[in-house]
DNA sequence: CTCCGTGCAAAAGGTTTGCACTGGT
DNA sequence: ACCAGTGCAAACCTTTTGCACGGAG
Protein backbone atom coordinates (compact mmCIF):
# COMPACT_ATOMS: atom_id res chain seq x y z
CA UNK A 1 0.00 0.00 0.00
CA UNK A 2 2.75 2.13 0.89
CA UNK A 3 4.47 1.50 -2.51
CA UNK A 4 1.44 2.09 -4.64
CA UNK A 5 1.78 5.68 -3.26
CA UNK A 6 5.49 5.97 -3.65
CA UNK A 7 5.90 5.86 0.00
CA UNK A 8 8.98 3.82 1.67
CA UNK A 9 7.69 1.01 3.40
CA UNK A 10 9.25 1.49 6.75
CA UNK A 11 8.72 -0.71 9.93
CA UNK A 12 7.47 2.37 11.75
CA UNK A 13 4.09 2.61 9.27
CA UNK A 14 3.88 -0.80 8.95
CA UNK A 15 3.13 -1.22 12.64
CA UNK A 16 1.41 2.09 12.90
CA UNK A 17 -1.12 1.16 9.96
CA UNK A 18 -1.34 -2.50 11.16
CA UNK A 19 -2.55 -1.40 14.80
CA UNK A 20 -4.82 0.96 13.56
CA UNK A 21 -6.97 -1.14 11.37
CA UNK A 22 -6.77 -3.66 14.08
CA UNK A 23 -8.85 -1.95 16.08
CA UNK A 24 -12.42 0.29 15.93
CA UNK A 25 -11.84 2.62 18.65
CA UNK A 26 -10.39 4.83 16.44
CA UNK A 27 -7.59 5.88 18.36
CA UNK A 28 -5.93 9.22 18.88
CA UNK A 29 -2.36 9.54 18.06
CA UNK A 30 -1.17 9.00 21.91
CA UNK A 31 -3.27 6.15 22.34
CA UNK A 32 -1.69 4.48 18.77
CA UNK A 33 1.49 5.48 20.22
CA UNK A 34 1.34 3.51 23.64
CA UNK A 35 -0.18 0.41 21.99
CA UNK A 36 3.24 0.24 19.65
CA UNK A 37 5.92 1.48 21.73
CA UNK A 38 6.65 -2.06 23.03
CA UNK A 39 6.26 -3.80 20.42
CA UNK A 40 8.94 -0.74 18.53
CA UNK A 41 11.39 -0.24 20.99
CA UNK A 42 12.45 3.54 20.71
CA UNK A 43 9.70 4.83 17.89
CA UNK A 44 9.11 8.37 19.07
CA UNK A 45 5.52 10.17 18.84
CA UNK A 46 6.52 12.48 16.67
CA UNK A 47 6.84 9.41 14.49
CA UNK A 48 3.52 8.46 15.00
CA UNK A 49 1.84 11.82 14.67
CA UNK A 50 4.21 11.78 10.98
CA UNK A 51 2.84 8.55 10.02
CA UNK A 52 -0.67 9.48 10.35
CA UNK A 53 -0.15 12.67 8.72
CA UNK A 54 1.16 11.42 6.27
CA UNK A 55 -1.15 8.58 5.38
CA UNK A 56 -4.42 10.77 5.86
CA UNK A 57 -2.53 12.89 2.87
CA UNK A 58 -2.51 10.24 0.79
CA UNK A 59 -6.19 8.98 2.02
CA UNK A 60 -5.51 5.53 3.58
CA UNK A 61 -6.57 6.85 6.56
CA UNK A 62 -9.13 8.98 7.83
CA UNK A 63 -9.47 12.06 10.44
CA UNK A 64 -12.54 11.37 12.31
CA UNK A 65 -13.52 15.04 13.60
CA UNK A 66 -12.83 18.61 12.62
CA UNK A 67 -9.88 18.62 10.80
CA UNK A 68 -8.29 20.72 13.34
CA UNK A 69 -9.36 19.74 16.26
CA UNK A 70 -10.14 22.54 17.55
CA UNK A 71 -13.16 23.23 19.51
CA UNK A 72 -16.14 24.96 17.93
CA UNK A 73 -19.15 26.57 19.00
CA UNK A 74 -22.75 26.28 18.45
CA UNK A 75 -25.67 29.11 20.08
CA UNK A 76 -27.98 27.11 17.47
CA UNK A 77 -28.59 23.78 20.17
CA UNK A 78 -32.40 22.83 17.48
CA UNK A 79 -30.81 19.54 15.53
CA UNK A 80 -29.11 20.89 12.32
CA UNK A 81 -26.57 19.50 10.46
CA UNK A 82 -22.80 20.75 8.98
CA UNK A 83 -20.80 20.83 5.57
CA UNK A 84 -17.23 21.17 6.13
CA UNK A 85 -15.01 22.15 3.39
CA UNK A 86 -11.80 19.61 3.13
CA UNK A 87 -9.60 22.24 2.10
CA UNK A 88 -10.21 25.43 4.06
CA UNK A 89 -11.96 23.68 6.96
CA UNK A 90 -14.51 26.04 6.82
CA UNK A 91 -18.11 24.93 8.65
CA UNK A 92 -21.54 25.50 7.25
CA UNK A 93 -25.09 24.95 8.66
CA UNK A 94 -27.07 22.62 6.93
CA UNK A 95 -31.28 23.42 8.03
CA UNK A 96 -33.00 20.43 5.69
CA UNK A 97 -36.27 18.95 7.02
CA UNK A 98 -35.92 15.44 5.58
CA UNK A 99 -32.46 15.12 6.93
CA UNK A 100 -34.20 15.48 10.36
CA UNK A 101 -35.91 12.56 10.11
CA UNK A 102 -33.73 10.06 9.82
CA UNK A 103 -34.79 7.19 12.49
CA UNK A 104 -32.40 5.78 15.19
CA UNK A 105 -30.67 2.71 13.99
CA UNK A 106 -31.24 1.23 17.66
CA UNK A 107 -30.67 -2.10 16.66
CA UNK A 108 -27.38 -2.13 15.56
CA UNK A 109 -25.89 -1.22 18.99
CA UNK A 110 -27.09 -2.64 22.13
CA UNK A 111 -27.27 -1.16 25.22
CA UNK A 112 -26.49 2.33 23.12
CA UNK A 113 -29.12 4.72 23.90
CA UNK A 114 -29.22 7.40 21.28
CA UNK A 115 -30.18 10.85 22.16
CA UNK A 116 -29.68 13.04 18.95
CA UNK A 117 -27.24 12.60 15.90
CA UNK A 118 -25.41 15.18 13.59
CA UNK A 119 -24.93 14.78 9.90
CA UNK A 120 -21.79 16.25 8.82
CA UNK A 121 -20.99 16.65 4.85
CA UNK A 122 -18.04 16.82 3.25
CA UNK A 123 -16.52 18.66 0.54
CA UNK A 124 -15.32 22.01 -1.24
CA UNK A 125 -16.44 25.14 -0.86
CA UNK A 126 -17.38 27.77 -3.27
CA UNK A 127 -14.60 29.41 -2.95
CA UNK A 128 -11.91 26.85 -2.31
CA UNK A 129 -13.53 24.88 -5.57
CA UNK A 130 -13.05 27.96 -8.01
CA UNK A 131 -9.36 28.93 -6.22
CA UNK A 132 -8.46 25.14 -6.36
CA UNK A 133 -5.05 24.56 -5.62
CA UNK A 134 -3.85 28.70 -5.23
CA UNK A 135 -4.84 28.35 -1.55
CA UNK A 136 -3.71 26.21 1.41
CA UNK A 137 -5.87 24.58 3.82
CA UNK A 138 -6.39 26.42 7.40
CA UNK B 1 -31.20 33.32 30.11
CA UNK B 2 -28.34 33.53 32.19
CA UNK B 3 -31.03 34.37 35.32
CA UNK B 4 -32.93 31.15 34.04
CA UNK B 5 -29.80 28.96 34.82
CA UNK B 6 -29.12 30.26 37.94
CA UNK B 7 -26.53 32.56 36.55
CA UNK B 8 -25.23 35.99 37.23
CA UNK B 9 -25.37 37.95 34.07
CA UNK B 10 -22.05 39.39 33.26
CA UNK B 11 -20.78 41.59 30.39
CA UNK B 12 -19.08 39.27 29.47
CA UNK B 13 -21.62 36.77 29.33
CA UNK B 14 -23.67 38.70 27.70
CA UNK B 15 -21.36 40.29 24.87
CA UNK B 16 -19.66 36.25 24.07
CA UNK B 17 -23.74 35.09 23.78
CA UNK B 18 -24.50 37.59 21.22
CA UNK B 19 -21.16 37.63 19.43
CA UNK B 20 -21.77 33.55 19.18
CA UNK B 21 -25.77 33.63 18.38
CA UNK B 22 -24.90 36.26 15.40
CA UNK B 23 -23.21 34.04 13.47
CA UNK B 24 -23.37 30.65 12.01
CA UNK B 25 -20.09 29.93 11.35
CA UNK B 26 -18.81 27.75 14.38
CA UNK B 27 -16.10 29.45 15.48
CA UNK B 28 -13.52 28.63 18.19
CA UNK B 29 -12.83 30.09 21.40
CA UNK B 30 -10.36 32.39 20.06
CA UNK B 31 -12.14 33.68 17.15
CA UNK B 32 -14.70 34.75 19.62
CA UNK B 33 -11.89 36.38 21.78
CA UNK B 34 -10.82 38.47 18.62
CA UNK B 35 -14.37 39.71 17.26
CA UNK B 36 -15.18 41.07 21.08
CA UNK B 37 -12.06 42.61 22.87
CA UNK B 38 -12.36 46.15 21.06
CA UNK B 39 -16.16 45.62 22.56
CA UNK B 40 -14.68 44.58 25.81
CA UNK B 41 -11.63 46.45 26.69
CA UNK B 42 -9.60 43.99 28.83
CA UNK B 43 -11.46 40.70 28.68
CA UNK B 44 -9.30 38.03 28.65
CA UNK B 45 -9.09 34.67 26.82
CA UNK B 46 -9.55 32.35 30.11
CA UNK B 47 -13.09 34.05 30.13
CA UNK B 48 -14.05 33.17 27.31
CA UNK B 49 -13.12 29.78 27.86
CA UNK B 50 -14.68 29.40 30.52
CA UNK B 51 -18.12 31.17 29.59
CA UNK B 52 -18.22 29.20 26.62
CA UNK B 53 -17.84 25.78 28.83
CA UNK B 54 -20.86 27.14 31.30
CA UNK B 55 -22.89 27.64 28.35
CA UNK B 56 -22.31 24.15 27.32
CA UNK B 57 -22.60 22.38 30.38
CA UNK B 58 -26.33 24.72 30.47
CA UNK B 59 -26.78 23.44 27.07
CA UNK B 60 -27.32 26.89 25.60
CA UNK B 61 -24.39 26.10 23.39
CA UNK B 62 -23.57 23.01 21.96
CA UNK B 63 -19.74 22.17 21.16
CA UNK B 64 -19.29 20.97 17.57
CA UNK B 65 -17.23 18.19 16.51
CA UNK B 66 -15.45 16.15 19.17
CA UNK B 67 -16.13 16.90 22.75
CA UNK B 68 -12.15 16.50 23.76
CA UNK B 69 -10.64 18.69 21.03
CA UNK B 70 -8.07 15.30 20.20
CA UNK B 71 -7.85 14.62 16.48
CA UNK B 72 -8.94 10.55 16.54
CA UNK B 73 -7.83 8.25 13.49
CA UNK B 74 -9.88 5.67 11.38
CA UNK B 75 -7.95 3.10 8.84
CA UNK B 76 -11.33 2.45 7.74
CA UNK B 77 -12.28 4.98 4.65
CA UNK B 78 -15.28 3.71 3.52
CA UNK B 79 -18.44 5.11 3.81
CA UNK B 80 -19.58 4.58 7.60
CA UNK B 81 -21.03 6.59 10.61
CA UNK B 82 -19.93 7.21 14.01
CA UNK B 83 -22.09 7.09 17.56
CA UNK B 84 -20.44 9.14 20.82
CA UNK B 85 -21.23 8.53 24.28
CA UNK B 86 -21.78 11.98 25.84
CA UNK B 87 -20.64 10.41 28.98
CA UNK B 88 -16.95 8.85 28.36
CA UNK B 89 -16.64 9.99 25.13
CA UNK B 90 -16.58 6.64 23.64
CA UNK B 91 -16.70 6.10 19.80
CA UNK B 92 -18.14 3.08 17.73
CA UNK B 93 -18.20 2.54 14.19
CA UNK B 94 -22.16 2.30 13.46
CA UNK B 95 -22.52 0.86 9.96
CA UNK B 96 -26.29 0.19 8.37
CA UNK B 97 -26.94 0.36 4.93
CA UNK B 98 -29.77 2.33 5.00
CA UNK B 99 -27.81 5.70 6.31
CA UNK B 100 -25.55 5.39 3.40
CA UNK B 101 -28.48 5.99 0.90
CA UNK B 102 -28.92 9.35 1.61
CA UNK B 103 -29.30 11.67 -0.77
CA UNK B 104 -26.81 15.14 -0.78
CA UNK B 105 -29.29 17.81 -0.15
CA UNK B 106 -27.15 19.91 -3.30
CA UNK B 107 -30.06 22.51 -3.36
CA UNK B 108 -29.47 23.88 -0.14
CA UNK B 109 -25.68 25.49 -0.26
CA UNK B 110 -25.07 27.12 -3.45
CA UNK B 111 -21.43 26.46 -4.82
CA UNK B 112 -20.85 23.65 -2.26
CA UNK B 113 -19.52 20.46 -3.99
CA UNK B 114 -20.57 17.51 -1.85
CA UNK B 115 -18.35 14.73 -1.57
CA UNK B 116 -19.19 12.40 1.29
CA UNK B 117 -20.96 12.54 4.41
CA UNK B 118 -20.99 10.82 7.97
CA UNK B 119 -23.76 10.64 10.39
CA UNK B 120 -22.58 11.27 14.16
CA UNK B 121 -24.99 9.76 17.10
CA UNK B 122 -24.61 11.04 20.66
CA UNK B 123 -26.07 9.29 23.63
CA UNK B 124 -24.84 7.02 25.99
CA UNK B 125 -22.98 4.17 26.00
CA UNK B 126 -23.58 0.85 28.10
CA UNK B 127 -21.45 1.33 30.60
CA UNK B 128 -22.14 4.64 31.09
CA UNK B 129 -25.38 4.31 31.24
CA UNK B 130 -25.39 1.41 34.17
CA UNK B 131 -22.70 3.43 36.01
CA UNK B 132 -24.70 6.67 35.56
CA UNK B 133 -23.11 9.30 38.46
CA UNK B 134 -20.43 7.04 38.93
CA UNK B 135 -17.63 7.98 36.28
CA UNK B 136 -17.19 11.49 35.77
CA UNK B 137 -16.63 12.82 31.76
CA UNK B 138 -13.53 11.39 29.90
C1' DC C 1 -22.17 41.89 52.25
C1' DT C 2 -21.25 37.51 50.11
C1' DC C 3 -19.85 34.77 46.57
C1' DC C 4 -19.60 33.98 41.89
C1' DG C 5 -17.11 35.39 38.02
C1' DT C 6 -13.13 37.57 36.09
C1' DG C 7 -8.14 38.61 34.95
C1' DC C 8 -3.52 37.38 35.15
C1' DA C 9 0.12 34.26 34.92
C1' DA C 10 1.65 29.92 34.72
C1' DA C 11 0.89 25.04 33.78
C1' DA C 12 -0.73 21.32 31.16
C1' DG C 13 -1.67 18.73 27.27
C1' DG C 14 -1.57 17.87 22.17
C1' DT C 15 0.82 18.79 17.94
C1' DT C 16 4.50 20.72 14.98
C1' DT C 17 9.19 21.97 13.63
C1' DG C 18 14.54 22.10 13.06
C1' DC C 19 18.25 19.40 12.70
C1' DA C 20 21.33 15.52 12.46
C1' DC C 21 21.46 10.69 11.73
C1' DT C 22 19.87 6.25 9.85
C1' DG C 23 17.76 2.85 7.07
C1' DG C 24 14.95 2.00 2.57
C1' DT C 25 15.46 1.74 -2.22
C1' DA D 1 25.07 6.15 -2.23
C1' DC D 2 21.13 9.12 -1.93
C1' DC D 3 17.32 10.87 0.07
C1' DA D 4 13.09 10.01 2.48
C1' DG D 5 11.94 8.95 7.05
C1' DT D 6 13.06 8.87 11.94
C1' DG D 7 14.35 10.43 16.76
C1' DC D 8 15.21 13.99 19.89
C1' DA D 9 14.42 18.33 21.90
C1' DA D 10 12.42 22.44 21.79
C1' DA D 11 8.81 25.37 20.10
C1' DC D 12 3.92 26.28 19.48
C1' DC D 13 -0.84 26.60 20.25
C1' DT D 14 -5.00 25.56 22.53
C1' DT D 15 -7.07 24.81 26.81
C1' DT D 16 -6.99 24.45 31.97
C1' DT D 17 -5.87 25.79 36.70
C1' DG D 18 -4.53 28.63 41.08
C1' DC D 19 -5.05 32.72 43.18
C1' DA D 20 -6.52 37.39 44.37
C1' DC D 21 -9.54 41.08 43.21
C1' DG D 22 -14.00 43.15 41.89
C1' DG D 23 -18.77 43.38 40.67
C1' DA D 24 -23.63 41.10 40.55
C1' DG D 25 -27.37 39.78 43.47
Amino acid sequence: MCREHGLALTIQRRTILEELAARTDHPTADQIYEAIKDLLKGVSKTTVYRVLETFVSFGIVRKVSNPEAKARFDADTSRHHHATCLHCGLVMDVHDQDLNKLKFPVHIVNGFEFVDYSINFTGLCTHCRTARGNVGPR
